[in-house]
DNA sequence: CCAGCCGTGAGGTACGTGCCTCATGAGCTA
DNA sequence: TAGCTCATGAGGCACGTACCTCACGGCTGG
């Protein structure tokens, strides 16, 4: 009988109770709507706190009886990896539904802040708890982020950060530590030699980062390794593979390369044109179709990802916590780098 | 007005209109109560289907007005990665209390079928709607599953998996690829020359799949590379020091070492001591207090891990959709496994 | 002194599902 | 044909929160 009571979860009527005031306060309080006094508002806190009371979030959202909306902006183009990202968020999108989770995903131009900073301006309050943007550097975009933060509407960047801005959280991985994994991998395959490095564009934070990285292990663990580049291929596929071609060309003795960006079909195209893949240590960047091809024939050794479902995932309960007005370290939920070789393709 | 119809999803109520039968019959039919003809049931089934209704999972869990109750059972003893786990477990357990999820961990002695066994049989639908066990590969362990599975309890299989039992679900990473990754990574750094190996037990099934995939991929790839082992240290740091220093001493000449099991500690231990620590190329399992040190020293080179926390969100997951009846692919999670260097320590 | 405002209480409805009881009618058996 | 079982309908309460209206008392300013 009254053995069920300590295992009961308290529920606003308790924190009523226990701060001698009414529901209609607690629910004020709860719910930040005006008309508490601050020592009434006091009282009911630390009810909260006694009581250890957590809102039900089942009946939180059952009552609300409105979906959380998300909506992604993502850049468009043939990038595989935005297009994988795109598919974990329709894979993600078809279980919320029973979550009351309700994920959108939309595509602007790529590397063209204008664009992304016109779509941010769309949303607002009524269609959308929630904007994640892949965040170009760029002041246009840094107001539009500001501006729909005062609309009430959450922003959340993900792969690509934009610090100094309203956004409230940042998911993706450390790239400084990716570069530095992909230098001690490519130190301890070649032992020393030339190695080239390609970045899709170095006004890109994530692959300065990744840049960075690379060369401080390079230079404090490996200096036996001559780095040739950074060069920029703009993570295409055609200029990717015509640059590396001449890389080849020019370099007969070329031990490790090392892609920063996208465009690694036409990495491979070059390899295997040249008649080295497989003899050439290559690293790349996400696990998509042209990379675990490249893995499964060795002319990629290894692969550095960021897995989309995890990002997901991670970006999903950040938009429910900033929702339900959790507070939410920027910063809280670390993706782990992923490695792949042709042995732990999944 | 009619303009939110089409964005409802669809109720229980729907449902009942459009196959013109009562919200009770439907009722029946999700819920799998008897009284319904087939003919009945085929209807409200593609009423389901047409309108593509799905539970509202808020309304399910607050209905029942009932926590889902999972009940893990760990193995005990110093193994740092079964404390992790329990870790992991403790923090999931923290914030599902908000999603009518109660967690509960005990410790049962460590390859003891017998204690396994009858912990099961402590289990009931009453206090437990899922049991989570690491499996000792039994007759005993996979009576006690078959039992709790007539009881109405699902069990599901973490880490190391029970086959041919009534187990709906088993949750861990892919232990034949992580040996294959193993063999390719120490075949790179080591090119060829002795390699050790070293498992806590070839009872384990998990150990043994490490084993398998490393051979596999050694014998085809890497043929220059000779093995030596495998040797059981029973996952024990002191058996594992003692084991590991008259290897150092009995092979001045060793490359390479591969510890499939756990006492990394003790490994650590015999390379300092032996002065060899950064000269043998070491791959370990399970990136926990002393592997991670290890990384960092530069004792270890490689861990090769599964994700406490990633694997209990994938068991939570997989509880919750078996307690409400979703059908499940006993396999449907696989966990990614984790490679960690020095570079890319979380 | 009264109008007006503010803080608060009281109570209700709604969200979608789970689960219960009771009634009804159809089909079966003896 | 009485009595039975079974499939189904009808309806209601509960879960915990959100959000609404209305009322009341105290306080203030003019």
């Amino acid at each position: 009988m009254n053995d069920k009571l300590p295992l009961r979860r308290a529920t606003v009527h308790d924190v009523a109770r226990q701060a001698g005031v009414s529901l209609a306060t607690v629910d004020r309080v709860l719910n930040g709507r005006p008309g508490v006094r601050p020592a009434t508002a006091e009282k009911v806190e630390s009810a909260i706190a006694a009581l250890d009371f957590r809102r039900d979030l089942s009946a939180s959202l059952l009552a609300r009886a409105r979906d959380l909306r998300v909506q992604f902006i993502l850049p468009d183009g043939r990038n595989e990896f935005m297009a994988n990202l795109a598919d974990a968020i329709l894979r993600r999108a078809r279980t919320g539904i029973a979550e009351r989770l309700h994920l959108d995903v939309v595509r602007v131009k790529a590397m063209d802040p204008a664009a992304l900073a016109a779509r941010l301006g769309q949303l607002d309050r009524k269609s959308c708890d929630c904007a994640v943007i892949v965040a170009t550097d760029d002041e246009a975009v840094r107001r539009a982020v500001d501006g729909l933060a005062r609309k009430g509407v959450a922003v959340m960047t993900l792969v690509s950060d934009l610090p100094n801005s309203a956004r409230k959280m940042f998911i993706g991985i450390d790239n400084v530590a990716a570069g530095r994994t992909a230098a001690s991998l490519m130190g301890r395959f070649c032992g020393g030699g030339k190695v080239a490095l390609i970045a899709g564009s170095l006004g890109l934070r994530d692959h300065q980062d990744r840049l960075a990285g690379f060369r401080e292990v390079a230079a404090r663990e490996f200096p036996q390794l001559e780095l040739i580049g950074p060069f920029e291929a703009h993570d295409d596929r055609g200029e990717t593979e015509s640059f590396a071609a001449g890389l080849l060309r020019d370099h007969p003795d070329l031990k490790g390369l090392y892609n920063m960006g996208a465009g690694n079909s036409g990495l491979i195209a070059a390899l295997e044109a040249a008649g080295r893949a497989g003899k050439v240590r290559v690293i790349a960047h996400e696990l998509a179709e042209p990379t675990h091809a490249g893995l499964k024939s060795g002319a990629i050794d290894v692969v550095l990802d960021q897995n989309p479902d995890g990002e997901i995932r991670a970006a999903v309960a950040g938009a429910r916590a900033l929702a339900l007005g959790h507070p939410v370290d920027p910063h809280a939920e670390p993706i782990e780098i992923g490695i792949f070789l042709r042995d732990n393709l999944r």
